[in-house]
DNA sequence: TTGTAAGCGTTATCAC
DNA sequence: GTGATAACGCTTACAA
């Protein structure tokens, strides 16, 4: 049975017990080939022996360096943030960093105020979700010099480094789908567009595609919700209400896809002969239930895996490039015949 | 515009500039109403005029305490586990704690890989998720005497602060609403039960159910994969596929429920007219898109709050409960009648 | 290869 | 209420 001293071993004790100094003992952990294999092995059972952990602080505060990056994402309630985290924690585990996690919600105050409190603990890089953000943390991050990567949208100034998706090409891609298909009446059910350029480029890459196409997408046709079930079941049910339902239904992400969905089913209305749902997002759980789905799927995982390697290129001094767009991948399932009022419309004209 | 000076200021900087001792600087940022008005503005002003942030390292050292606490946890890849996870951070968020985080994905060695990774960062309290681990994890933290909490599942030795759910009871509950519709012929896709107590506890409570009604459930009844919509089709496949069929499938987890069901649809299978598909967890989704899925919720989002709060109460040192158990909810929802040839079957006999 | 010793930036214990 | 000053536990020149 291990002998448990009343307090924590420090090096020092190492030290003592392997008949050593500090210097050797730390350098016998640091730099294991710069040690006398011999010496090596007595530090390294006088570690064992005394069940020694390094104090982190003490080692912070000596090096500078924390062995720590933060990350800061809008909420983990959504699967596309939670399965990027979960990729950026196993990135960098593996190259020996441990993760600081916060989520502001959507709330740009929020954010400054956590990413501050990241700074204060002590981190070595950071890790951004999105392109806009508070200038405030812009400049606590460049103040500090501390090296940081943008993702999931990609930043047009070039002065940050990101990896991230197009979202206002995804949106352009998915759009001209549904026109050549032969849809006429559009509608979107937005996330909020406030503090998220990611909603915003969706949003606007569907202006894009339908004015290319002289088609414009009028007010009461944008309906702006949070991302959730219940906004998706309400966007679709006031859509539908309309004098002049639309077609095509276009939805922010995949939540608010699947509650459309549902208020479909709710109301009698069939997806898709009577109006296609489609959406942006991973959505392989809804694409399950409802095979006739037509998604924009954005690989997440990939996404934090390379955010990852990039801001720990950064670290290790390397060349990590300053912008890296991935591929998003339209999802075209089930059927390529256009809604029955869609083709009677676009007869009529 | 703030002069951004060479290097970030230090607590003896402030000190200098607002004429006082580091001791008295510090003092005005830690316990404000111990400083004479006069002197903590004169400290506020140097701070804002600096930039001043404080060194966690430092900070840490000396004070020994992080202002930090560690969460482990299997993955976030399932929502329950995010879910979870959001809530705590957002609590210790509000409680001026920072969330250092890491994923296991169900590998007992990772645990342990990454519990002392935490340790060694230095937290003030530890989140596990689970209650079967690792002694080597148990004897780490008891040694060092850092508060923590298990979740999810709920310690029976009372050697260990925890907040969860009965697992085992929850299975007990699903299984009498199945055998009450009249079905007899159960079978179980299960998680992987190895490093799983929660997965075990609820195969475990499912055997118990049946038994006191003196029904086994054979070992080709009971289908063991991870977590996953392809797992769940190919269980339902082999299930249905045997030659004798359930005609009710108990499902792991919600994800392995939505592919069950999708299975089902595309082999033609009725839901629930001709097997009854139920689970565990969440699954708001599933039960939009599949309205006659019964399922048992367990209150995440509650789960994290509590969990972060018993672990609070014991840092500020008052009475954290030892053992809190959450209630669980039956959903049941759609037909209460029998599938097809479960009557059938229950009339033969 | 190893040892000595000077920090790293705070907090906390004393006196005053 | 405030100010010296000694920890806090480790890393890292610099010396040997």
């Amino acid at each position: 049975m291990i002998k448990t001293s009343r307090k924590n071993a420090k090096l020092s004790d190492v030290a003592r017990l392997a008949k050593v100094s500090t210097a050797t003992a730390s350098r016998a952990l640091m730099l294991p080939h710069k040690v006398r294999p011999c010496t090596l092995e007595r530090v390294q059972a006088a570690v064992r022996g005394l069940g020694y952990v390094a104090h982190g602080a003490a080692r912070a505060l000596a090096s500078r360096r924390t062995h720590t990056i933060g990350a800061v994402v809008p909420t983990l309630d959504n699967a596309i943030f939670a399965n990027t985290t979960h990729a950026l924690q196993k990135q960098f585990d593996a190259a020996g960093y441990t993760l600081l996690l916060a989520c502001h919600e959507f709330d740009a105050a929020v954010e400054v105020r956590l990413t501050r409190a990241l700074i204060e603990r002590g981190i070595d890089g950071l890790v951004l979700l999105g392109t806009s953000h508070d200038p405030q943390i812009y400049a606590m991050i460049t103040q500090r010099k501390i090296p940081y990567v943008l993702t999931w949208a990609l930043d047009t100034s070039g002065a940050h480094h990101c990896v991230g998706f197009n979202n206002r090409a995804a949106a352009v891609q998915l759009t001209n789908h549904l026109l050549e298909l032969g849809h006429r009446e559009f509608a979107m059910i937005s996330g909020v567009t406030a503090n998220n350029e990611r909603a915003r480029d969706r949003l606007q890459g569907i202006r894009d595609a339908l004015a290319a196409r002289g088609i414009k997408l009028a007010p009461e046709r944008v309906i702006e919700k949070p991302y959730s079930l219940a906004s998706g079941r309400e966007g679709l049910g006031v859509l539908m209400a309309s004098v002049r339902p639309p077609t095509a239904v276009l939805c922010g992400n995949d939540v608010l896809a699947i509650g459309a969905i549902a208020e479909c089913n709710a109301l009698g209305i069939a997806v898709p002969r009577q109006v296609s749902i489609t959406g942006f997002d991973d959505m392989e759980i809804a694409s399950l239930l409802s095979p006739g789905l037509t998604t924009v799927h954005f690989p997440t995982l990939e996404l934090g895996q390379l955010a990852a390697a990039n801001l720990l290129a950064q670290l290790a001094g390397g060349n990590a490039a300053k912008r890296h767009e991935l591929p998003i991948e339209l999802k075209v399932r089930g059927t390529t015949a256009p809604p029955v009022r869609a083709q009677l419309r676009t007869a009529r004209r």
